[in-house]
DNA sequence: GTGCGAGTATGA
DNA sequence: CATACTCGCACC
């Protein structure tokens, strides 16, 4: 009996008798009930014996919930490792890897129309014969059709994928997971966004046929929710692709796990164990010698060094397929080069984007990607650019419209008669304008053009292939039919000046993510970006090389000795809290403690303590003897009731 | 997390 | 010596 309590030194197997009552319905993987120190709790029954090594008296099971065995032994013993490898608690792992249950979608799980799970599939995928013999858009890569040959033959290929540019690789996708199917197993396919597995979903639906997939997107609704992954988990379909939440669905038979995008902070769960889908998927693919397919437009250091490490092969187009495909990349960062158009000035485009975006306007859509979301800006004096802040409590100020008056974000004071206190100026100007500002002032910059506005919780997915200017936040560019004419990259140095050791890495993904949107250049596809031209990031848009500059991140953060080259653990909570958690704790030889500094506020719940963030660091082998210190620490201070949580993360994706 | 017994403080 | 309380630990 694996016993739902939250408590780290209580992350262990527990026996009970089974009555004979329930001896029938107790099967292992079911959920039970039971008394726990006095409380009735619920729990997962493991497996069945006929002796216990417990010297004391046993409780008995209280209830069976459900004979459906919902735990299998795979994902038991993954939600065990992944524990392990986090320093977290199975119970912890199965509250992220079972979704809650629906009685009456348990009772009638019965397939359905649509994207769900249709007739039964669960026998071998029977693909057309063309998707039989032939490797489609996978002979454009000098691996592919090795790559699905060797999946073919049932064995278990590993690779870390560059795809290339345009709208081929939710079919890629589909067709290698066609593939495994074919041979009688399963597989998972983890996307970062719903508009990712809409893609991957319809893909599918063309490749394998009618009900032969089951999606698990977040925000179905739980009666739904649960029937699809009850279909996965009795293996009625055996390919399921879903976003992170999926990384643990259990899939009968794995024979392929696929991760698109892996650079996509979406992918890091945010709950505890804080697990990651590229570790969970590389873990299951280990655990069940499962093929691996790691893709996306850009390139990771993580993957990268999986393929420095031999772990996976890399599979990547040659130079002139790249050129074929990608757009016309232009770089223009120079201040100078801003529009002469005072409209066109205001959005911050250059007229070289400008010239390009009208000229683009006549053979159809025009992205424009904007880094910030949302219409609240940081304001900053017109004339000397000093950061406007407020006369009153000295807070940020902010402009929420643009004919509206800057207004405090701390007091909320709006102030007309503002000044600035370095050159005594009187007008303020947006640092960086939302999207919705942007829309506004593209809209005058290009009068009679429709603008579409994309981002936040108004995403679109699609445009049609006629001439507009489409407005989007990073991750949420609409597709283009056959592809945008053009699009601008606004305000690169927003991206690359964010905080972060990876700015570059993630600012080269959402750059190629929204420039694989556009035309190749052959067709007259051209992509402006707004940034140094000279910037090695900037080269590598232009070059399309994400794995030389992933290369070279992966050599730079081996030098700075930050993950992937070492595995990393941060505490957070209180200053004592973590003082008393880092006293409690015996590091492994190797590990370095590397210091404690104070933690930004994180949200409002958060805010006002004395928190404090302590990092520790070791040398990947010995990753998983931190994780067990770690654990062991958090198990002593659970016992003793330590007032003061600490946040154990390992890897945190935010630090890097 | 809860429940309980041992140990310790407190006061009639 | 009776009662009130804290502490530490087991929880099957």
């Amino acid at each position: 009996m694996l016993v739902d309590v939250p408590l780290a030194h209580l992350d262990r197997p527990f026996d009970y008798l089974i009555p004979e009552r329930l001896s029938e319905s107790a099967v292992p993987g079911c959920r039970v009930r039971v008394r726990f120190a006095g409380q009735l709790t619920g729990g997962y029954l493991l497996d069945r014996a006929a002796v216990s090594e417990h010297p004391g008296r046993l409780a008995a099971l209280e209830r069976v919930v459900s004979p459906e065995p919902v735990l299998t032994p795979e994902i038991a013993a993954l939600a065990r490792e992944v524990a392990d490898r986090y320093a977290g608690t199975m119970a912890d792992v199965l509250r992220l890897a079972i979704p809650p249950r629906h009685a009456a979608a348990e009772a009638a799980a019965r397939p359905g129309p649509g994207t769900g799970p249709g007739t039964p599939g669960a026998g071998p995928v029977r693909l057309a014969p063309l998707a039989r013999r032939e490797a489609g858009p996978w002979g454009r890569y000098p691996a592919g059709p090795a790559f699905l040959a060797a999946l073919a033959g049932g064995r278990a290929p590993r690779a870390v994928w560059t795809a290339l540019p345009g709208q081929e690789w939710p079919e890629e996708i589909a067709r290698a997971a066609g593939t495994a199917a074919a041979t009688g197993r399963g597989a998972l396919i983890v996307v970062p966004d719903a508009r990712d597995l809409g893609l991957v979903d319809a893909a599918l639906a063309r490749v394998l046929g009618p009900g032969r997939h089951a999606c698990l997107a977040a925000g179905l609704g739980p009666a739904e929710r649960y029937r699809r992954w009850l279909a996965v988990a009795r293996g009625e379909v055996r390919v399921a692709a879903g976003t992170r939440a999926a990384m643990f669905a259990p899939v009968a038979g794995l024979g392929l796990v696929v991760l698109w995008d892996d650079g996509d902070d979406l992918h890091a769960e945010p709950r505890a164990p804080y697990p990651h889908a590229r570790e969970v998927l590389a873990l299951r693919a280990h655990r069940a010698r499962a093929a691996a397919l790691i893709g996306g437009f850009a390139r990771t250091a993580e993957a990268t060094s999986l393929v420095a490490s031999g772990w996976a092969h890399a599979v990547t187009a040659a130079r002139p397929v790249v050129r074929r495909f990608a757009p016309d990349v232009r770089a223009t960062g120079d201040d100078s080069e801003l529009a002469r158009d005072e409209a066109a000035r205001s959005a911050r485009m250059p007229s070289l984007a400008l010239r390009t975006a009208r000229a683009a306007l006549a053979r159809g859509p025009v992205l424009v990607q904007v880094p910030r979301r949302g219409y609240l800006t940081a304001v900053a004096c017109e004339r000397c650019r000093a950061a406007a802040r407020c006369a009153e409590c000295g807070g940020p100020l902010a402009v929420e419209a643009s004919d509206a008056p800057a207004r405090c974000r701390w007091c909320g004071r709006s102030d007309a008669e503002w000044r600035c206190p370095a050159c005594g100026h009187g007008r303020v100007r947006a640092v960086v304008a939302g999207s919705r500002r942007t829309a506004e002032e593209l809209a005058r910059a290009f009068p009679g053009t429709r603008v579409v506005v994309s981002g936040g919780t108004a995403t679109i997915g699609s445009v049609p292939a006629e001439p507009a200017l489409v407005v989007a936040t990073p991750g949420a560019e609409p597709l283009a039919d056959g592809g945008y004419a053009a699009a601008v990259l606004l305000d690169g140095w927003v991206l690359l000046g964010r905080p972060s050791l990876a700015a570059a890495q993630e600012a080269l993904r959402r750059w190629m993510n929204a420039a694989a949107l556009v035309a190749p250049g052959s067709a007259g596809g051209t992509v402006i970006l707004v940034a140094e031209a000279s910037l090695p990031v900037s080269q590598a848009l232009i070059r399309w090389d994400p794995v030389t500059h992933a290369e070279r991140e992966l050599a730079e953060r081996e030098a700075l000795g930050f993950p992937p080259a070492v595995r990393m653990a941060a505490m957070t909570g209180p200053a004592e809290a973590v003082a008393g958690f880092l006293a409690e704790t015996t590091l492994p030889p190797a590990a370095e403690l590397i210091g404690t500094v104070p933690a930004e506020t994180g949200g409002a719940a958060e805010a006002g303590q004395d928190r404090v963030r302590a990092l520790i660091r070791i040398p990947r082998s010995g990753g998983l003897g931190l994780a067990a210190a770690l654990r062991a620490a958090q198990a002593a201070r659970t016992a003793r009731k330590e007032t003061g949580q600490v946040r154990v993360q390992l890897d945190p994706a935010e630090l890097i």
